[in-house]
DNA sequence: GACTGGCACTCACTTATGCGGAGTGCCAGC
DNA sequence: GCTGGCACTCCGCATAAGTGAGTGCCAGTC
């Protein structure tokens, strides 16, 4: 059954409604608030017919609607807008980004920005390592047995792994190790790099074969096997503040948070600059189905090396969000292009 | 006045009791549940002298009683011995601990397991650059202007930064610097760089003491000013297990555990291998004055790189909590000194 | 003097009962 | 197809009464 235009007015007005006061709406309050030219009887027939179609329900019989799963999915599909930021928004992002002093500082200011400006919890995940190229690799020898490996990935991050070498080097030897290696495998992307690491190999002097050897070991873990892909989170209080939104459930849901598997799932696909809304029952994870997450990919231009998002009760702002989110994503996606 | 033995014990026992069971507790009781060899009467006249001493109070009439901060404190300085580990506790922090890759992964385990242990909030300050010693300098060219600066300290830790040059290095001219600073800065604590910064520029040739002179601001950034030390958090969820405790004081918790700043005055002395516990009012942090904070220092032998501790209701079981907080500390000032 | 049993009292917590109000569904009329 | 009117439902709140755990105090005992 199709609804008409006008029953698409009750059902914004009533998410909009319950958003801003969280209780229920009554069809009475609802004439008042939003000027519909139409008599309270009339919103309750087209309400009447709203919740047959599951769009809304009465928490209880004689109390006022609350938009279900459903009805709050047709409302971000087709009755909201995203809003435009506001200036004073704009150069908050400015403002607070821009002092970023590497990646790591990009990172934590980011999800910082997030949890304050939607007043929801942020979660940002570090420019995931699978998606970027290597840029340098150094070796610093910590001994004549043992190294350090560090990798600097174009998207700023680095890691290291220390690698304990089966005989000694010198310094000179460890020099033509760190060229070989980057001759080999600097600017190709990660996930080319198995078969250029196993290369390597027959490259190296047949004196230097057992130290490559140990080394291309912790290269590919490096490189590929450590998917172990980091998350910021902050806004955690934000949750507190909505305790009416969870009654019990608080605390899988801080459990669920706190699962970096479980939030990076949330990223599985992000698209590029698609912004994804997760309402609900429509979540995978079943602690966060009393919750809604907007989530994006963000990075430099048109790539994506990770994503970022928003999650908070099922009654929230979509259209604030989803724009606050946005914006963030391809700000934080400028900054990149830069560096 | 001074409080006879079984005064004492009748302390012991309220917390005790009241630790278990989150309840008042009243004079049958704990008859009852310890052998006092006592009547109820008695006890109840106990009581009333250490509810007049502030160890102890009714939260109504004609309740148990439970103890104060005051009372907790005694307890904890004079009436508990450190629980040893369970032989099971010993095996989950080994099995957990060996399987640590790099320092970040020290730290993330250590804090995950810590709140898994105590059940409890856990936090791990990141080895303090401060109180460690400059390991290797690596200096990596992005492009003919601009470097990157990856500072490796001996504890594992490394820190990277972007440096904006005046003007162009090639690959020679990097490889000298590097040899320079390394020269002069590896080996020194990072408490005693900055005098040694100022000298290298008049070490270089003129024609790189522009880029020298942007490098050394940087280098000064990275080693000193950068106090901004990194803490790592787990076990939030904890919190709202114990919402009885927390009525409506999780917020402004949960919001304290967020900022940095905070935390990190928690560990403002920590001293070595000196636990501390800090109980609900004695915590400076407003915020945090229902909690207690069980705390240590940490590091290689006898030597503190940072502090870690738990943090929850002031009724938690302080004995087990310190024990665990104490072994997890040793255990990781172990593998720091391995590595 | 220290401990005990007894007893009256206090006060949170629970259950029962009543009431007001917001909101609904339905229907007859325009 | 919309509206005003009306009876009905049921939540939420307040008041009232009953229950029980626990106390403070006192007089009596060892």
């Amino acid at each position: 059954m199709a609804l008409d235009d006008r029953k698409l007015d009750v059902l914004r007005a009533i998410v909009e409604d319950y958003v801003a006061t969280q209780e229920p709406v009554g069809s009475k309050a609802l004439v008042e608030r939003h000027n519909l030219r139409v008599s309270p009887a009339t919103v309750r027939n087209d309400m009447a017919v709203l919740e047959e179609e599951g769009y809304i329900r009465q928490p209880h019989t004689s109390a006022g609607r609350v938009p279900t799963d459903r009805g709050y999915r047709l409302f971000v599909d087709r009755l909201s807008r995203v809003k435009p930021l506001s200036p004073a928004e704009r150069r908050a992002i400015e403002r607070f980004m821009d002092h970023a002093v590497d990646l790591d500082d990009v990172v934590h200011r980011t999800v910082r920005l997030l949890a304050q400006l939607t007043r929801q919890v942020a979660i940002v995940q570090y420019p995931s390592l699978s998606r970027s190229t290597v840029r340098h690799l150094e070796l610093v020898p910590l001994s004549t047995t043992r190294l350090m490996l560090v990798m600097i990935a174009d998207t700023g991050r680095v890691d290291q792994r220390l690698v304990d070498l089966p005989g000694t080097l010198d310094a000179d030897d460890v020099a033509d190790l760190r060229r070989l290696i980057n001759e080999k495998l600097a600017g190709c992307a990660l996930t080319d790099t198995p078969p250029l690491v196993e290369a390597l190999l027959d490259e190296v002097a047949p004196v230097h074969r057992p130290a490559m050897s140990a080394l291309s070991t912790v290269l590919l873990e490096t490189l590929v096997e450590r998917k172990e892909e980091r998350i910021a989170l902050a806004g955690t209080a934000n949750l507190a503040r909505g305790l009416l939104d969870f009654q019990g459930t608080l605390r899988p849901i801080l459990e669920a948070l706190e699962e970096e598997v479980v939030l990076l799932k949330l990223f599985g696909e992000v698209e590029p600059s698609m912004t994804r809304v997760l309402i609900g029952d429509e979540n995978e994870i079943e602690d966060l189905r009393t919750t809604s997450v907007v989530s994006t990919g963000y990075g430099p231009g048109t790539i994506v090396v990770g994503g970022m998002g928003v999650l908070g009760p099922t009654r929230m702002d979509y259209p604030g969000t989803i724009a606050t989110v946005r914006a963030v994503a391809r700000y934080v996606g400028d900054l990149l292009a830069q560096s």
